[in-house]
DNA sequence: ATGAAAGCGCTAACAT
DNA sequence: ATGTTAGCGCTTTCAT
């Protein structure tokens, strides 16, 4: 196990401790017969670069931090895979908090991924308001990017998916199927996702009914409360529920179900991501698939830039268009 | 911004570096008021210890690798939180692999990690046979736990849930509830958690049927098995469908919904694990719950113990209990 | 193209 | 109880 060193690679191969450096980072040019040999004894004695050494040295330890919320929630897994993949692809390892929804412990997270020398960070901020100071006082240590929710403008780069669109693809696609008395069950309070959400329901309902922006229920992102959500706007018996959520979507669809409500002939059932659980209800959810891979892929590149040297241009705020998936929850009204 | 080291501190506060690294690390006594002095310093100046240059000499990083088969198998979210909660707690941090399912990325992945100086290895093996060189040469280097699935015997240490016991709740439940004609959904292969899942299911239920040892049906883990896997039994009319794990017993909840089959009147489904998903289907499905945040804290007293020293200890195989999470998919016959 | 040597910031002997 | 000093393994001038 002894920890073979650029000196014992250097010792077998003849050389200095530099040139083996130079060979194995590439950093300068070598003899090729030079870099032959050192490369051969690197292999032979199954050398590792000591990354601590080379973090110490060189101040940039190849490790990006991942800050979330909440890994339990169902949409995340899928965006971790991707980041963790694409990181690894450029070479960098991947530290990873759960904040557990807690600013005060997101803040503590940051400071410690900060003291670890990340190079850079990518923050799913917990909350609008209270995860800004953190954000932006480690945005100025490292390059940092936002992504899915904000908090707050010009804090840092951002990746996330275009709210708006996709609440625009819902309506169009409910309009077209010929429902006309549309309600919308979504979440409170200043999350970019929240706000963006129902601020393009309430933009574009009133093209299919005019009553349509005003019939809005709002709680959090939850099963629980798409569950309860339905008996606030059941009254005025909608044809169509378009959820901010695929969580919000699928308590609306139990609730539904148990008030013996037709879905989807009597009323259709929208939610928004595409987490797992949306293709496995029954009926299967209507929803928007946001572009994870493509999402992890944008944060990394991005991350890249800042890294190598462009650590000076204008901010950059990137949205994706997401992709509508239309399952039974929204059968057409003509198809009865 | 410029970074402030241990020199800067003990120029503030009139004392040499090492007494300032004992200070702050607590490493030696100190003079009260001289470790006054120098916490006063650090904290006036900001001091952030530099992990690289603590990790280079120490030979620690406080840093353990978490190496993961797919983050997005829904049983992995909440024992991720878990373990990194419970290492958070003891200071340390987590590097993040998935491995997609694949044996040559996890070696790679290890091998990163190991070169990253990783103080310890949380593994999750992605395959039976084909992860164990790679998990054993790993184990040879840092102290290593194994959780949730085995990869051959005498590896390392593991933490895994008793799948036994979880398996026999299940069919005690089933008796009690007046079912006789029993089946088995389960995964070919030689993972452990499919091996001791049905070879528990085998040794039990005969004790209910002698003919429902037999009734088995092997796929894999997923809800598209679990869809299939019903019509392989259906034609036995059961009036039980133990299933592996919850993806299973929620594609065979589909499929027999679609056959007509009233669940849990006609017949009962069980799944394992306690997945999210699993309270949320219509209806909720009886599953057995694994004890998650208990199972992270094992896995980390175990680590901690080794690295404090017991390196040499016998190797441990930790098995918890689960507990039964009756929903309504398995209604008693006699509460028809 | 290659080597010698100076540290990066910290901890751990070794002195005192 | 505190200070001095020698590196940990690597990258990077500065020579040659």
């Amino acid at each position: 196990m002894a920890d073979v060193t650029l000196r014992d690679v250097a010792r077998a191969s003849g050389c200095s401790v530099a040139t083996v450096s130079r060979v194995l980072a590439g950093t300068r040019p070598v003899g090729a017969e030079t870099a032959r040999r050192v490369r051969e004894a690197a292999g032979a004695l199954g050398y590792r670069p000591n990354h601590a050494a080379r973090a110490l040295r060189s101040r940039s330890t190849g490790t990006v931090g991942l800050v979330l919320p909440q890994i339990t929630n169902p949409f995340y897994p899928a965006l971790v895979r991707e980041l963790t993949h694409a990181l690894h692809a450029d070479g960098r390892a991947v530290l990873l908090a759960d904040c557990d929804d807690d600013p005060v412990a997101e803040a503590e997270r940051i400071g410690d991924l900060l003291s670890r020398q990340v190079d850079a960070l990518l923050v799913i901020p917990a909350h609008e308001d209270h995860s800004r100071e953190a954000v932006a006082s480690a945005a100025a240590r490292v390059p940092l990017v936002l992504m899915d929710r904000g908090c707050g403008p010009g804090i840092a780069d951002s990746v996330a998916v275009d709210n708006a669109a996709g609440m625009a693809l819902v309506l169009d696609h409910l309009a077209a199927a010929g429902r006309r008395r549309v309600c919308f069950l979504g979440a409170a309070g200043t999350a970019s996702t929240a706000t963006e959400r129902r601020t393009a329901y309430a933009a574009g309902a009133g093209a299919i009914d005019p009553g349509a922006p005003g019939r809005v229920a709002l709680g959090d992102f939850s099963v629980e409360w798409g569950r309860a959500a339905v008996d606030e706007v059941w009254d005025a018996r909608p044809d169509a529920v378009v959820c901010a959520n695929d969580l919000i979507a699928i308590g609306a669809l139990q609730r539904l179900q148990q008030l013996g409500a037709d879905v989807p002939d009597e009323v259709a059932v929208t939610g928004f991501d595409d987490i797992p659980m949306a293709a496995l209800s029954a009926p299967g959810v209507t929803t928007v698939r946001q572009p994870v891979a493509e999402l992890a892929a944008e944060a990394a590149r991005l991350l890249d830039q800042r890294l190598s040297g462009d650590e000076d241009g204008p901010q950059r705020a990137i949205r994706l268009a997401p992709e509508l998936v239309v399952r039974e929850s929204s059968g057409a009204v003509d198809a009865r």
